[in-house]
DNA sequence: TTTTGAGTTGTTCGA
DNA sequence: GTCGAACAACTCAAA
């Protein structure tokens, strides 16, 4: 009997365990050709996050390897290479795992109608998120605009067990050609910064797990109040790991669960920021727009800066400001930002420089080897007053204060600033090997004085809004 | 339908 | 140094 392979299209799930599509092809009995493609969307990825994905690939291609299997990469438009895949090993299905951003359902959506009427089956499972979307709503039948009864309802669901990984996959007798990772140079764009964010990157779905154990032993208990320091190693550093899937949120989940059954402080804490990665990915679900326009409408009113030369500054993580310095500095070296560092540096950028949200957002995609549009929206929205949360107008982060009681001794800033110091520690320096050499920036530069003071800042910034945003609520 | 309580993460000022 | 109040008003979600 002829076979009738079942192909497995990964994008952002790049793990074997708690994997509904694989999960599927492997039981089927049939062949599985698991397939990596190269399109469009991950074309538009930023320079940080398609280095990363491509490590991503990488380290899933190993695992197949392991399995006698072979991760097949092809680069095009999706359909047309699934559709060349279906002709050359006569599958006869197409399974993957959803994602839920606006690019992605369009194209899903449509790969789906045209394979299904050239009668291949094409089917979809759920995986990135904990809950469908459309699953998850008010009594009223709406979806949820705000955090706290949202948590309060999906903390009481159960998002089911997770999926062991297959042991096995039916092997196939000749195997389609496959394009070499090396030749997509999927770290093109990142110039110098390549070699110095890829000493901090945790690749890979093993890498994953073991940063979870590593986390629920020895840092959960200390979560609740540690995860605020940003020169402390207090939190999980899954962000980027569930950016590409290489763990499951549920696999968190579950894992945070058995910890708060067992009574561990901090499991609690720790559930109700997955939360938030859920109660962001269901709100750009529901609300497409809100990754490129203010989620409150009069917002629209507020006169925002384009890109500038303060913009600029603050990119370079020079704006005289040392929190929000370290945290720009941190984000080149490492490719992430601290948590409390984020809502410094966007507090900063939107309030007192004025600067629209889009301008921050777009650069974070560009740096962020965690880059979540959803989080990202929701985030930067949240900080600059436009987003889901009301948060009052006149919360403007002052970064001094910021920068006592969550940086005391100064340590995060010392770790990624190094003029100043005369011993500079390897992590401030590498930041001068990994921005572009165009810069011009050097180490024994003197450090720049700040752009605006903390208080003129403020008071422009409050005076903005009671002239546009308050002005129209009367 | 109407009412009611509540709402991630802050800062400043004055007592 | 510490503490409470003011900084606005609105919208959501549920009863």
């Amino acid at each position: 009997m002829a076979q009738k392979p079942v192909i497995v299209w990964f994008r952002r799930d790049l793990r074997l365990a708690d994997n509904a599509a694989l999960r599927d092809a492997s039981e089927s009995g049939q062949p599985v050709i698991p397939v990596f493609i190269h399109d469009e969307t991950v074309e538009a990825l930023g320079a940080a996050a398609r280095w990363r994905i491509g490590e991503g690939v990488s380290a899933l291609s190993d695992s197949f390897s392991a399995l006698d299997s072979r991760l097949v990469l092809r680069r095009g438009r999706a359909l047309e290479v699934l559709q060349g895949l279906i002709r050359e090993t006569g599958a006869q299905s197409v399974l993957w795992n959803r994602v839920y951003d606006p690019a992605g359902i369009a194209r899903d959506r449509e790969v789906k109608a045209e394979l299904r009427s050239g009668a291949t089956e094409a089917r979809s499972c759920p995986g990135a998120i904990l809950f469908e979307p459309w699953g998850v709503a008010t009594r009223d039948g709406k979806p949820y605009s705000v955090f706290s009864p949202f948590w309060r309802t999906i903390r009481a669901l159960d998002p089911g067990t997770t999926i062991a990984p297959p042991v096995r996959l039916q092997p196939l007798s000749e195997w389609p050609q496959s394009e070499r990772l090396s030749e997509w140079d999927m770290g093109a764009a990142m110039q110098c910064g390549r070699d110095v964010i890829a000493r901090c990157a945790c690749v890979g779905e093993k890498a994953a797990q073991k940063r979870l154990e590593d986390f629920l032993s020895d840092r959960l208990d200390r979560y609740a109040e540690g995860r605020d320091f940003p020169a402390l190693p207090a939190t999980s550093g899954l962000s980027e790991n569930l950016a590409w899937g290489e763990i499951s949120p549920r696999t968190v989940w579950r894992a945070a669960i058995a910890a708060w059954e067992a009574g561990r402080p901090g499991a609690e804490k720790f559930l109700s920021e997955l939360g938030w990665r859920e109660f962001a990915w269901h709100l750009l679900y529901h609300n497409p727009g809100m990754e490129r326009a203010n989620w409150r409408p009069a917002w629209d009113a507020f006169p925002w800066r384009d890109d500038n030369a303060d913009a600029e500054r603050w990119r370079r993580g020079m704006t005289g400001e040392p929190f929000v310095d370290a945290a720009m500095r941190e984000m080149y070296v490492t490719g992430r930002m601290h948590n409390r560092a984020r809502m410094v540096a966007a507090s900063y950028l939107t309030k007192h420089l004025l600067t629209h949200w889009r301008v921050g957002m777009d650069w974070f995609a560009d740096c962020l080897i965690d880059w979540d549009p959803a989080a990202n929206a929701l985030g930067w929205q949240w900080v600059a007053g436009s987003g889901p949360d009301a948060a009052p107008y006149f919360r403007v982060f002052n970064p001094g204060t910021q920068a006592v009681k969550f940086d005391p001794d100064g340590a995060y800033r010392a770790r990624f600033i190094a003029e100043g110091q005369s011993d500079p520690p390897r992590s401030a320096l590498a930041y001068f090997d990994a921005v572009p050499r165009r810069w011009g920036l050097s180490p024994d530069c003197d450090y720049p004085d700040p752009v605006i003071a903390h208080v003129d800042g403020r008071v422009r910034a409050l005076a903005v809004y009671g002239t546009t945003i308050s002005a129209r609520a009367k």
